[in-house]
RNA sequence: GGCCACGUGGCGGAGUGGUUACGCAGAGGUCUGCAAAACCUCGUACCCCGGUUCAAUUCCGGGCGUGGCCUCCA
């Protein structure tokens, strides 16, 4: 089985061929934690958990070093801090860990490593001091900035040519800036705000240095992936080619650069001003979504609906639908032991760019023959767990908040089969009627009569 | 204004130069006291206009629509 992959970078699919087998090294763009992250921050978290989880498969559960950083120091966090009256730490860790938890709610695994700016504070001053070394930055008015006319590469990701960028003309105009193209990577810090120690005086990072500086901490100068929205394309990941590359002489951060597409709500761009912003919080925990709570397994379902590269449209139809399917697969699966190893189709259709609506066609067919074949039950059973979809809950599970009354339940499906054994047949209806109106559906089985709630 | 994606049957959503994706919903059937579940059968879709081709939903050009980036937003 071979992994194909579509690269940014050269816009294409391409094999992937790891720098080393032994350790495959993947880099994804986290948060910044000023605020709770909403649906659009999920899609790269679980898109690159489902291929976080491939290449375990491929290469090996020791084999691959996932890092996600958690980005904690950044204007907005300052001027959110300011506004709700905390400290800046009661905040980012506040926010990281309602987005750890989150995560984990959504069925990813946690990645390798997270780590923080506010802990990579030595390794982004040296970085900077290397660019100004190597005329690749240069010092003004307290600001170190990015010499981009140095970068004879720059906009090789997003391909765009510099002149048409400044022809934009949107660029912020600052006076001690060579070119307006160039980007801050330090910039100066007064009492109010947090701020470190070096060479040009107290001060922050910029917005792009901190995923450089992570990423050579922890997977050195060139890794295999690197991931995020496709919004980060430009400006965020391309100036964190030119500080890399700057960096290290040319030498390559990343070999496969690879994108989610954008996500909407019903329709629509999701933004505060429409009022359709939904955060991952308030669809887990809150009647707001639908006026209704979701599952955290029932969201993954439905992202994963789309391939990631597409734009996807998060609707209540759609999460209804992935509600019908996960509940009928916990039907099936409940007491199910997995099998050792997942479906060799799933894995074929992944390995194809992370192809997950064909996934779902290959777990529809293994779904069928499961109905009959024990062997293929549990083979399902260790293809849903190991796409982080299933983890043997019942299938009420998933309608999360609602509750029924198990024992008027029994009670109304003994009376009925009472009346069906004197053939009081619209007695028998009166009351399949009463289960209906509570949201219960009943079967008359070989074995008795079941029930489960309606979705 | 510049650059870039996307537009598939009622809905969701892959894919392909000529042959059934798949799921949900819906219709008919077997089964059932009636149902449900299960199983069987059913949809001849690909934004518009040109072009290339024996043949285009699939390639090329234009248009329309939706969205993204160019304003530290995944």
């Amino acid at each position: 089985m071979s992994l194909t992959i579509y690269n940014t970078l050269a816009r294409e699919k391409q094999p992937f061929k790891p720098i080393d087998p032994k350790n495959v090294r993947m880099y994804v763009c986290g948060p910044t934690v000023y605020d709770f992250a909403h649906i659009g921050n999920a899609r790269p978290v679980i898109v690159f958990d489902v291929l976080f989880r491939l290449l375990r498969h491929i290469y090996g559960e020791k084999h691959v070093t996932y890092v996600r950083n958690i980005t904690d120091v950044e204007d907005k966090i300052i001027a959110r801090a300011a506004e709700r009256k905390v400290s800046i730490r009661e905040l980012t860790e506040g926010t990281a860990k309602v987005y750890q938890e989150d995560a984990l709610a959504l069925g990813n695994l946690p990645p390798t490593l997270e780590p923080r700016v506010t802990d990579t504070m030595p390794e982004i001053i040296a970085m900077i001091a290397t660019l100004v070394k190597n005329n690749r930055a240069y010092v003004a008015e307290g600001h170190v900035l990015f010499d981009v006319a140095s970068d004879t590469d720059y906009g090789k990701l997003s391909r765009r040519a510099l002149d048409d960028m400044i022809a934009g003309a949107r660029v912020e105009v600052a006076p001690y800036k060579k070119n307006p193209m160039d980007f801050v990577l330090w910039k100066p810090s007064d009492a109010t705000m947090p701020g470190w120690d070096s060479p040009w005086g107290n001060g922050r990072p910029g917005w792009h240095i901190e995923c450089s500086a992570m990423g050579e901490k922890h997977l050195g100068e060139t890794f295999d992936i690197h991931g995020g929205g496709i919004d980060l394309i430009f400006p965020h990941h391309e100036n964190e080619i030119a500080q890399s590359e700057g960096a290290h002489h040319g030498r390559p951060i990343a070999n496969y650069w690879m994108h989610n597409g954008f996500l909407q709500v019903e329709g629509e761009k999701m933004s505060k001003s429409l009022g359709n912003f939904i955060t991952i919080r308030e669809l887990l925990a809150e009647k707001k979504f639908g006026a209704e709570q979701w599952h955290g397994r029932v969201l993954r379902l439905a992202m994963l609906g789309t391939h990631y590269r597409q734009p996807i449209d998060w609707t209540l139809d759609r999460l209804t639908q992935a509600r019908t399917t996960l509940m009928e697969w916990a039907r099936l699966l409940h007491d199910v032991q997995p099998a050792d190893d997942p479906s060799g189709d799933v894995l074929a259709a992944l390995s194809d760019d992370l192809n997950t609506p064909s996934v779902f066609a290959a777990l529809h067919g293994l779904a069928a023959a499961a109905r009959t074949n024990a062997d293929d039950r549990r083979r399902l059973r260790r293809t849903l767990a190991f796409l982080g979809l299933y983890g043997g809950e019942k299938d009420v599970d998933f309608l999360v908040g609602q509750t029924i009354d198990a024992a008027a339940v029994e009670d109304l499906i003994a009376r009925r089969n009472a009346a069906r054994k004197t053939k009081n047949f619209a007695e028998a209806d009166r009351l399949r009627a009463e289960l209906t109106a509570m949201g219960v559906a009943i079967e008359d089985g070989a074995a008795g009569t079941t029930w489960k709630v309606m979705s």
